[in-house]
DNA sequence: TCAGGTACTCACCTTTTTGTAAGTATGGGG
DNA sequence: CCCCATACTTACAAAAAGGTGAGTACCTGA
């Protein structure tokens, strides 16, 4: 989160989904609540530091719920909250688009 | 454009459209096509220099097309192309997202 | 000759983001 | 007493993104 004022609500929808991680761990709590193992295991090439990171921040924008169970072994659940999951819906054409032309976009130039 | 394969949709379309301003351009072109001095009005804070670059990794990933008209003082206008514009269209959910909770977005905690 | 308008281009710097690798705390089981 | 699993936490470094301010090229009209 950076800005105060924004121009559009796209713009101010990226300010909040923006950054490599958070769009993809949105996804991936799309169906059911996940552990902090399981999540870490779900969204592939992300690293501890990260994934405490972006959950940290999206708990704070009210996106994701945090659950924390008094067991040894520790066990913390972390869920979709209704916001969350409103703009986990309005990134699904986002997800189609992905989808429809991954190939078109794996071909792009890099860099 | 970092990756070469992708987990899912979302992923990949992210990684197309992500960063501060790409999906502000895009939405800029919408309507019509528009001159760079009119794109660098329209989308506001943008500086040239990143104005510039992002036009340019949109050209090359064929989301926008840029035609030259050779005059004095010069003409550029940057347009959609289809691939553009069915990701502009893929946006739209998400705008309408923002623009929903756009009080509840500039509420939310800085850092 | 010279300022003006347009679209860049460049060098340099600061900020933000991301990665790596190691360490902490907990209590049960062996 | 020590090891295990889980969920973090920390320090440090590297890389990517973004910002600033100046400069270039072109022809036109005053």
């Amino acid at each position: 989160m950076k800005k105060r004022t924004y121009s559009c609500g796209l713009d101010a929808a990226v300010d909040v989904v923006g950054g490599k991680w958070k769009a993809l761990i949105l996804w991936a709590l799309h169906h059911r609540p996940l552990r902090f193992g399981e999540l870490r295991r779900s969204v592939s090439g992300i690293s501890e530091k990260m994934l405490i990171q972006q959950l940290r921040e999206m708990e704070a924008y009210g996106l994701v719920h945090r659950e924390v169970y008094h067991q040894v072994p520790p066990k913390v659940e972390y869920s979709l909250t209704e916001f969350g999951h409103s703009l986990n819906t309005a990134l699904i054409p986002l997800g189609e688009w992905g989808e429809k032309h991954m190939e078109t976009i794996e071909a792009l130039p890099r860099d």
